[in-house]
RNA sequence: GGGGUUGUAAGCUAGCUUGGUAGACUGCCAGCUUCGGGAGCUGGACGCCUGAGUUCAAAUCUCAGCAACCCCA
């Protein structure tokens, strides 16, 4: 690659994406692309690893129909109004004209919730907590890009009923917890929650949640979010169980939407260096690729490749054997672009002194190990890995926030630095929306919150828009 | 909704002004050769967005359509 990620991010993400082979972006329908090997065999690895942890918390899966007739789709009058401008809509069977037009799934609320009123009765079916790992289409009318934002696009979304308000709120939570344990923890992205403002909450939500990450061009992008849905689905699907004082009472919803796909978009844009992809250990399809050099005693070098293959496959990794036709160098490059986390060299040298080349991706070193060691020396060094890719994906993010308390201030920090600007503002509510307009008329930017982990209220500032008594700091920035 | 730019092989692109045999590089196929950081040689396959018009002759000029990209609302 010759293109510098740090500078021209946007053609380095397109570049990547070809050289890496993780899209084919010739598929000729508009913002739909082909998803490659490589890049479905990462989101596989990420998937089962967002999976596990929501079936550890309760969640169980299933697959709903892609389809939702029209009927369930306009139950709920938010979310309908919220999403009407995207569906795609199935509306013939062969030449017929279907009697009632088919939603292709843009979420699975109305899907789900249907059958949820049906599911639940009493307090003993709840809480029900379900997810589905699924495709999902929005006509979007925004620029699309490869993983970041398609017309269709991959993601999990988990919905969950409770009995009470409490419950809920604590599923949103455990929301939380899993995007730092998973998104964070094992992909090396990370994030901010922030609770959206009153005009920028899912539709048909009491409260948004979302947590936002950073592309490497400053630019904001939105990962998982979880909704307090309140009962506010639960009333019109008439989701009800009967409670102790047998009375029929409306359920507590709450849902969360991670979106392996556009994750991907952030683990290659992060992770990712002027030389290619850096895969954590966990996700990568082959985490170790051996590269046999000089063919000339290609009998004796097989021989010791497959053995090793068959010691370090014992030990639980996934490895490859790459005795294809290129010359060292150019498998050298094109694994490192891939982002295969260890690559060994074993050539003659090797075979006879027993000690072999091992390459490190993430910090480009290569070091030597015995035979007798490689197993162990792996496993420490993929911890290390692990260590040394969250520390540098920390460092990115904690230097892309900024405070202004002034327009020109604000100005400054979003053209100097970009990421998150925390301002102090007049209202998230909807008296806010004017000046969050303003904001985005001038600046293209938009406000993403109130940040959740930290509780922040600012004494005796004014709102950088109006000037008016600002009641909260809310961190505003260009989104993608 | 308005304006602009561009469509040449799988990818990138030259040729278009001034109409006359469409060329390079990457990739692909075959053979030889080479292999410790994107090897070399020889040969080969594949192309002018669609349609109409002008002309003896159109990748090139004109018009329409379609598509992509950019800008403005």
């Amino acid at each position: 690659m010759n293109i510098s990620k740090k500078e021209k991010f946007s053609e380095w993400f397109t570049e990547i994406i070809k050289e890496a082979e993780l899209g084919d972006l010739r598929y000729n329908v508009k913002g739909f692309i082909v998803n490659m090997p490589w890049a479905v065999m990462t989101m596989k690895k990420m998937y089962s690893l967002y999976e596990e942890e929501l079936e550890k918390n309760d969640h169980l899966p299933v697959w709903f129909p892609a389809v939702i007739p029209k009927e369930n789709f306009e139950i709920e009058k938010e979310h309908v109004e919220g999403f009407k401008a995207e569906v795609f809509w199935i509306t013939k069977g062969g030449d017929k004209e279907l009697e009632e037009p088919l939603a292709l799934r843009p979420t699975s609320e109305t899907a789900m919730y249907k059958m949820f009123s049906l599911w639940i009765q009493g307090k003993t079916d709840l809480p029900l907590k379900m997810y589905q790992s699924t495709q999902v289409w929005r006509h979007e009318t925004k620029s699309t890009r490869p993983f970041m934002r398609g017309r269709e696009f991959h993601w999990i979304e988990s919905h969950c009923a409770f009995s009470t308000r409490k419950e809920a709120e604590d599923q949103v939570l455990q929301d939380m917890r899993m995007t730092e344990k998973i998104m964070y923890q094992e992909f090396c992205i990370p994030f901010i929650f922030f609770e959206r403002p009153e005009w920028d909450k899912f539709p048909g939500a009491i409260h948004t949640y979302a947590a936002d990450s950073l592309v490497p061009d400053g630019r904001i992008i939105q990962q998982p979010s979880t909704h307090l849905l309140g009962q506010n689905f639960a009333k019109p699907f008439n989701i009800t169980f009967l409670d102790e004082s047998g009375k029929r009472e409306p359920v507590w919803q709450t849902c969360y939407g991670p979106a392996i796909w556009r994750m991907f978009a952030s683990l290659i844009s992060i992770n990712g260096d002027d030389r290619g992809l850096i895969i954590p250990f966990k996700l990568a399809p082959y985490q170790i690729v051996i590269i046999p050099i000089n063919p000339k005693n290609l009998d004796k070098i097989s021989k010791k490749t497959e053995e090793i293959k068959k010691a370090v496959e014992n030990a639980g990794f996934r490895i490859k054997i790459d005795s294809s036709a290129k010359t060292p160098g150019f498998k050298f490059n094109q694994w490192e672009m891939k982002g295969v986390p260890f690559r060994i060299e074993i050539g003659e040298k090797e075979v006879d002194s027993g000690e072999f080349t091992l390459a490190k991706r993430f910090d480009g070193k290569k070091i030597k190990v015995k035979e007798s060691e490689l197993v162990g020396t792996i496993d420490w060094l993929a911890a290390e890995m692990q260590e040394a890719m969250l520390k540098k994906a920390d460092e990115f993010f904690s230097d892309k926030t900024s405070t202004a308390e002034t327009i020109e201030e604000f100005e400054k920090a979003l053209k100097e630095k970009g990421g998150f600007v925390r301002i102090p503002f007049c209202s998230v509510e909807m008296e806010g929306v004017k000046c969050s307009d303003a904001l985005k008329e001038k600046f293209h930017a938009d406000i993403r919150g109130e940040r959740f982990d930290v509780k922040e209220k600012p004494k005796g500032k004014k709102c950088i828009i109006c000037g008016k008594e600002a009641k909260h700091y809310v961190y505003a920035g260009r989104q993608y």
